[in-house]
DNA sequence: CCTTGACCTTCCCCTAACTGGAAGCCCCAT
DNA sequence: ATGGGGCTTCCAGTTAGGGGAAGGTCAAGG
């Protein structure tokens, strides 16, 4: 398979397969002209890779899980453990940006949004904290 | 004051504000020595630009922020659109991590974390889905 | 046989919002 | 005058690729 091929099968972009060959994440062979030549067991990797970004692992980590995928005498708890992390740095920014969007929130619905310059957001961002008056 | 001063009371870090003057959110003076010296306004400043990046507005958005901010003729309209914006890219964003989160969570939950290799995480990444047969 | 277009290659620069570090000047205290 | 801390500029690196240029390759059509 040549690259458009595997790109299209996995859905990653041909950019991003190359750039994968580039860390080193995957090693496809090349044909006699140059071009890549993905073997079935390359295209599974990147589709292992694939799943592993659409969860929010980083790339060190999808190296590590690959490692681990391949390594049959690895422990689960190696794994679970790596997702346990990912899983609490994702709670930590799912919390970040609940009390962000709150925050926001309040402050758009004090705001009239209308032609005149009296705006409750700016006065927030200056400090001058108001806003009905939260308790 | 100088760089050190403002630093301590934004709760900005010297190597920001640098970095804020070189893309022009700021200009303070220099003393004749060359050092940066700030005025309240521009210490004022510095908080405001704070508060907006905590809330997670981009750098692009603060410049626009600052503007309508020290435009006296600017309509809140503006300043609120901005932020409805800023808050459907938020609310974006905590639904793709709560996706996330839920997907991991339920992986994580299937894997025994023992010594054995057998690892429904894995199995998933890998595009063998089972993790007890989820409906 | 030649050309055209689609595909492939490498290479380099660009992103956001800083952070780290090096080399060197300035100021104050001892 | 010397030591330490603070200040300056500049350069490089971070994440995870994206955009685009310059050029090689292949199959089909005229």
């Amino acid at each position: 398979m040549n690259i458009g091929d595997v790109a299209e099968r996995s859905g990653l972009p041909a950019k991003t397969i190359r750039y994968y060959e580039d860390i080193g994440l995957i090693r496809p062979h090349r044909s006699a002209n140059g071009y890549r030549c993905f073997a079935e067991t390359d295209l599974h990797k990147l589709a292992f890779l694939a799943r592993a970004r659409a969860l929010g692992f980083t790339i060190e980590d999808c190296r590590t899980l690959l490692g681990l995928y391949e390594d049959e005498t690895r422990a689960s708890a190696d794994v679970k453990q790596l997702a346990q992390e990912h899983l609490s740095i994702i709670e930590t920014k799912i919390t970040d940006l609940q009390a962000m969007r709150d925050t926001l929130t309040e402050l758009v619905q004090c705001c009239a949004g209308d032609n005149r310059p009296d705006c409750p957001i700016l006065r927030d961002l200056a400090g001058e904290s108001d806003c009905q008056e939260r308790v």
